[in-house]
DNA sequence: ATGGCTCGTGTAACGAGA
C-alpha cells in the first residue's frame, strides 16, 4: 500500500499535475492540501475518471484538504471533533484498514503573530485528536503539510532560521509530542540524501538553489512502522511548468 | 535590504503562503 501527501497550492491550477503524477505514481492514497476551492467546485469527475475515489473538505480561497484513494474511503470525518475551527484543515477516512488522517497544519506567519498562537492551540488540539484516534483505530497514518521542520537537518540554513516560525522550539515540541503518542517519521526510517526538502520558496530561485525545508511528513503508528519498506520525496513535479511550491512525499507499507 | 514569486479575488492591488 502506497500512501502520499502533496500540498498542491490550488487544485484548480494543479489538477493536471495531480492527474499526471498519479498516472506515473499510482499510489493507493494521496492526501492533498491547500485546495483553495469550495466543495461544489471540487473536480470529482476528473479524479473518478482516473480511477480514484475522493472525499474532501474545502472552502473558498484558503485551506482545503482531500483524500484520493483507489479503495472506497470509509467512516469519513471532517475537521477535528470538538475543536471549533472555521478553517478547513482536516479530513480523515479509513482505507484498507488504515485510519488515514490528512492535515494542513497552520502556517503561523511569524512567532509574534496571532496566527502563531492559533498554530500552537491548533497543535494542542491535534495531539488530543490523534491520541483518541490512535486509541480508537490502532493502525493510523498522519499525513500532510505540518508547517514544521522537525530538526535542523530539515532546514537549508538552520542558523538563519533559529527561532523562526516553522522551526521554533514550541513547534518542534509539538511535533515531538506526536512522536511520543507512538508515531514514527517514516522518512527517517531510511538513509536519505543530505538537504532533502519538500518545499522551496518560489522567490530567489529557491528550488534551483535547493533553499528548502522538509515540512511535509508521513507519520505512522508503530505496528505500521514495522511494515514500511520505503519512504521518499519525489522532486519531479517541482521541475514541471507552473509547479506547486511543495512536492509529494510517498511511503510504502506492506499491507 | 522584510523584498524577491504565486495564488485567489476580481479586474487593481493586496493578503496569504513559508
Amino acid at each position: 500500500m502506497k500512501i502520499a501527501t502533496w500540498n498542491v497550492n490550488s487544485l484548480n491550477v494543479r489538477l493536471p499535475h495531480v492527474l499526471d503524477w498519479l498516472k506515473n505514481s499510482p499510489v493507493d492514497v494521496l492526501c492533498l492540501q491547500e485546495l483553495k476551492l469550495e466543495d461544489a467546485k471540487f473536480p470529482l469527475e476528473a479524479i473518478e475518471d482516473a480511477g480514484y475515489h475522493a472525499v474532501f473538505n474545502g472552502q473558498k480561497t484558503y485551506n482545503g484538504v482531500a483524500i484520493i484513494s483507489k479503495s472506497r474511503p470509509e467512516d469519513v470525518v471532517k475537521d477535528m471533533p470538538g475543536y471549533e475551527d472555521a478553517q478547513k484543515r482536516v479530513i480523515a477516512a479509513t482505507i484498507n484498514g488504515v485510519r488515514v488522517v490528512n492535515v494542513y497544519i497552520v502556517n503561523g506567519q511569524s512567532i509574534d503573530s496571532d496566527k502563531y498562537q492559533y498554530k500552537l492551540a491548533w497543535l494542542t488540539a491535534l495531539n488530543a485528536y490523534m491520541k483518541s484516534t490512535i486509541g480508537e483505530y490502532g493502525d493510523v497514518a498522519l499525513l500532510g503539510d505540518y508547517n514544521i521542520a522537525p530538526e535542523d537537518r530539515d532546514v537549508h540554513d538552520p542558523a538563519a532560521w533559529v527561532g523562526q516560525v516553522l522551526v521554533s522550539a514550541p513547534e518542534r515540541a509539538h511535533f515531538q509530542g506526536l512522536i511520543e503518542l507512538g508515531l514514527t517519521d517514516t522518512f527517517r526510517l531510511f538513509p536519505q540524501a543530505d538537504k532533502s526538502f519538500t518545499w522551496w520558496d518560489y522567490r530567489m530561485n529557491g528550488f534551483k538553489r535547493n533553499l528548502g525545508m522538509r515540512i511535509d511528513h508521513i507519520l505512522v503508528t508503530k505496528n505500521l512502522a514495522d511494515k514500511i519498506v520505503s519512504s521518499a520525496i519525489d522532486v519531479l513535479p517541482r521541475h514541471w511548468e507552473r509547479p506547486s511550491d511543495h512536492t509529494p512525499v510517498m511511503t510504502e507499507i506492506t499491507i
